[in-house]
DNA sequence: TCTGGGGTCCTAGGACCC
DNA sequence: TCTGGGGTCCTAGGACCC
C-alpha cells in the first residue's frame, strides 16, 4: 500500500483554522524567491501548484490567503499520522513527511472484506486527525504510488497487474513517477507521450528509448509489467545526509559578505547532526550561481564530526579556494557518510596494537575504549562542551 | 517579482591498490 | 613489446521527488 496525506500542510492549517476550509490557500513565503509549498484544492481549481514561484500563484488566485509554512507544526501532525499506521502493520516505510509505504500483505489477507477494512482506516485517519489521504493497494512499491495519485482527495485504487494497460497506458508520459521535466521532452522527442507509448518501444526494444534512459530503462521495463521492487524497508529512516541552504537575500560575493550566512548553517547542520546522532565525514559546500546553476565542492575529514568550528573553518577554506569571485544566490552546507559516533569501534587501533605481545594488555585497552565510546558522547544544548 | 529547501540515487572520471 | 584487469574510494554534477 501506497498512503499519501492530501494537500498535506493546507489540510494542517485548515485542522488549526476551520474557518479555512474549502477556501483557496497558499502555503509558502510571499517574499523575494518565494515559491508555493502547497495549495488547497480551492487554490489548485485556479490553476495554482506547488513549486509555482508565489507571485505567479496570486496573480492567478489574488483572492487566495497565503500563510507562512510551519513546519514543525506539520512534523507533529506527521507523526501522529504514522503511529496510526502503525497500528495497521508494523512493516512502514517512510517516504517523505506525508506519505509511506505499508506492507499489508498480512494485514489484508486475513481480512473477508480488505476493501472495506482499507475505506475504514481510511475515514478513521480522517475522524482522528482530520487528514484526508489517497491508498493505492499494488503488487509493487511503484504500481501502489502511481495508484494513489489516480484518484484525490480520499482515493482508494486496487491496481492489479492487468489493470495497468487500461489505468495506465492513456496517462501523459508526466504523470510517470521518475521521469521529470528533463527526460520527459527527451522521450516526447522520441515520440513517446504516454505511459503506454513508453510500455510499448521498451517491449519492442528501441534502441534510442533505451539510450535515453540508460540503465532505468530496465526498471521501467519491470515497473510497468507490475514486476518492480515490493520490499517495504522500515530502517530507511536511517539518514544518509544532513545539510542546509538558503537562498541570499541578494546575489553576493565573496566569502566575506556570505560569511555570516555559511556560519549560522554550519551551526544548523552541527546542531541536528546532535540531535540525530550523527557525525559525517564529509563537508559540502553548495553555490548557486546567478544562472540558478548549482556547483559543490566537497572535503572529506580524517575523522566524522558535528563541530560546528571545524565545519565552518573547512567551508570557508572551500568557498575561498572555489568560489571567491562568483556571483552567489544561494549558499548551503551539507554532511554525510554518516555514522552513529556512540556505535564506533577502535578498528584502526587494533592493527596498531596488535603488532605488540602482551595480547591481555591489549585486548583490555580496547575494551576500555570501546567502553568509553558507549558512554553517552553528547550532552545535550547548553550542557554540550567543545570535547563532544 | 522569475524559479525554496529538504533529501535520495545514479553516473563518470580519477587516484590508488594488487 | 609501452601499459591488463580487478577492485575501492573520492569528487562533482545532475535528475528526480515532496
Amino acid at each position: 500500500m501506497h498512503i499519501d496525506l492530501n494537500a498535506f500542510f493546507a489540510s494542517a492549517e485548515e485542522i488549526r483554522d476551520p474557518a479555512l476550509k474549502g477556501k483557496p490557500i497558499l502555503i509558502g513565503h510571499e517574499g523575494r524567491s518565494g515559491i508555493v509549498a502547497t495549495a488547497s484544492y480551492a487554490a489548485r481549481k485556479k490553476g495554482c501548484h506547488s513549486g509555482q514561484p508565489m507571485f505567479q500563484a496570486l496573480r492567478l488566485c489574488p483572492e487566495a490567503k497565503v500563510i507562512q509554512p510551519d513546519f514543525e507544526y506539520y512534523k507533529v501532525l506527521s507523526v501522529s499520522f504514522f503511529s496510526y499506521l502503525k497500528e495497521v502493520s508494523p512493516l512502514i516505510e517512510q517516504a517523505s513527511i506525508d506519505e509511506a509505504y505499508v506492507d499489508v500483505t498480512e494485514a489484508l489477507s486475513k481480512r473477508k472484506d480488505p476493501v472495506g477494512y482499507l475505506r475504514k482506516l481510511q475515514f478513521a485517519l480522517k475522524e482522528r486527525t482530520g487528514l484526508s489521504c489517497s491508498i493505492g493497494i499494488a503488487s509493487s512499491k511503484w504500481l501502489a504510488k502511481m495508484g494513489s495519485d489516480l484518484k484525490k482527495p480520499m482515493g482508494l485504487t486496487i491496481l492489479h497487474n492487468a489493470d495497468i494497460p487500461k489505468a495506465l497506458f492513456p496517462l501523459p508520459i508526466e504523470s510517470f513517477w521518475g521521469i521529470g521535466r528533463k527526460t520527459a521532452p527527451c522521450l516526447r522527442e522520441l515520440g513517446i507521450n504516454t505511459i503506454g507509448d513508453l510500455y510499448f518501444k521498451l517491449k519492442d526494444n528501441d534502441p534510442a528509448t533505451y539510450q535515453t534512459l540508460g540503465k532505468f530503462a530496465y526498471t521501467c521495463r519491470d515497473w510497468l509489467r507490475g514486476h518492480g521492487d515490493d520490499v517495504v524497508h522500515p530502517e530507511r529512516d536511517d539518514p544518509k545526509s544532513i545539510g542546509n541552504s538558503t537562498t541570499l537575500s541578494r546575489d553576493m560575493t565573496g566569502f566575506l559578505e556570505v560569511r555570516n550566512e555559511i556560519k549560522s548553517l554550519c551551526e544548523e547542520v552541527s546542531e541536528r547532526a546532535k540531535a540525530a546522532r550523527k557525525a559525517g565525514s564529509t563537508l559540502t559546500l553548495t553555490v548557486k550561481d546567478t544562472a540558478f546553476k548549482l556547483h559543490t565542492r566537497s572535503h572529506s575529514f580524517p575523522e566524522p564530526t558535528f563541530d560546528s568550528r571545524r565545519l565552518f573553518a573547512e567551508a570557508e577554506a572551500l568557498y575561498r579556494r572555489y568560489f571567491e569571485a562568483m556571483d552567489v544566490r544561494l549558499v548551503g552546507i551539507s554532511l554525510s557518510r554518516l555514522v552513529d559516533p556512540l556505535k564506533r569501534t577502535v578498528q584502526t587501533t587494533i592493527w596498531n596494537y596488535e603488532q605488540y605481545e602482551n595480547m591481555d594488555k591489549t585486548r583490555t585497552l580496547i575494551n576500555e575504549i570501546n567502553r568509553k565510546l558507549k558512554k553517552p558522547l553528547l550532552r545535550r544544548g547548553s550542557e554540550a562542551k567543545d570535547e563532544d
